[in-house]
DNA sequence: AAGAATCACAACCGCGGAATG
DNA sequence: ACATTCCGCGGTTGTGATTCT
């Protein structure tokens, strides 16, 4: 027996989402906060199957998302993390608050992979690629498997069973392509065994959690200092009310009385307590 | 100016896994 | 144990924007 589709095909809309249909999303989250996402599109009066209507929430409407694009710092975590996870683009991206894993993967695909590549550096395995020719096979396993230096650090099993080195510089990583201070940064992240376990632990965002660890480092001072790094749920709920693309009128969010602020508040905190 | 080529990103598709009965 | 349902993930496609010829 087949698998079901996911929602009755006929009379179901597909393509671009318009202002109207995000209106009306936004509004039955604010209101009922995410639930089952296939009853979502009847509830909030959508001709879209549920599965099209949590990737546009997730990727597009969710008003914690950061705009704009990866920043320096942020680009060189995906590297390194890609590096240690593969194309595991959720868990990638669960370490960079407010980025999607679409957002991650397109910009993998189309900026970074090629950037790599220009540096002389196989996206795939992270070696550098005159190496990749003698080496055929490393191609078909695991960017983590062919993680240079395996032998001389201790490794870990992911809670995925991919292995991984705990201290593993990124001499040979994309990393010493990059600044000093970027490398000195990845260094540090990955001399810290309790930082790298929380990467296969899901816990709190490595970003916060870089935050959080060492207040002296370097980290500070490149992140810190960077306020557009991570948003304030502030930042991007103006955004939200802002409606970038859409003027907030075309969206009738004069409509974002107490009720809307106040489910903000409540998903504020709740967030806030998480952490 | 116009058509072709390329780029960037939103959205879709199909699968795997967890939850449930 | 098995079937069914749903969610989430990663790969891929479609399309508008931009650049090139």
């Amino acid at each position: 027996m087949g698998r079901q589709p996911c929602c009755d095909k006929l009379g179901v809309k597909k393509g671009p989402w318009t202002a109207e249909e995000d209106k009306k999303l936004i509004n039955f989250i604010l209101t009922n906060g995410q639930c089952c996402w296939r009853a979502v599109p009847k509830l909030a009066g959508l001709r879209r199957c549920g599965k099209s209507c949590r990737l546009r929430w997730t990727n597009y409407l969710r008003p914690d998302l950061k705009r704009g694009l990866l920043t320096e710092q942020e680009e060189q975590l995906v590297i390194d993390l890609h590096a240690r996870l593969g194309n595991r683009w959720s868990k990638i991206a669960s370490r960079l608050p407010g980025r999607t894993d679409n957002e991650i993967k397109n910009h993998w695909n189309t900026h970074i992979k090629k950037k790599l590549i220009k540096m002389g550096i196989d996206p795939i395995t992270h070696e550098p690629l005159n190496k990749q020719t003698t080496s055929q096979d490393s191609t078909n396993s695991s960017p983590a498997d062919n993680f240079p230096h395996a032998e001389n650090n201790h490794e870990v099993k992911g809670t995925d069973g991919v292995v991984v080195n705990s201290e593993e510089n990124s001499s040979s990583s994309p990393a010493e392509n990059s600044s000093g201070e970027d490398s000195l940064l990845l260094d540090s992240i990955c001399s810290d065994d309790s930082l790298m376990n929380s990467l296969w632990l899901d816990e709190t965002p490595l970003v916060e959690a870089l935050w959080e660890w060492d207040n002296t480092t370097v980290i500070e001072e490149n992140t810190k200092n960077d306020m557009s790094f991570v948003p304030s749920w502030e930042d991007n709920c103006s955004w939200l009310l802002d409606c970038q693309d859409f003027g907030i009128h075309d969206f009738g969010f004069n409509c974002f009385n107490e009720k809307e602020s106040s489910t903000i508040q409540t998903i504020d905190m709740k967030e806030n307590s998480k952490h």
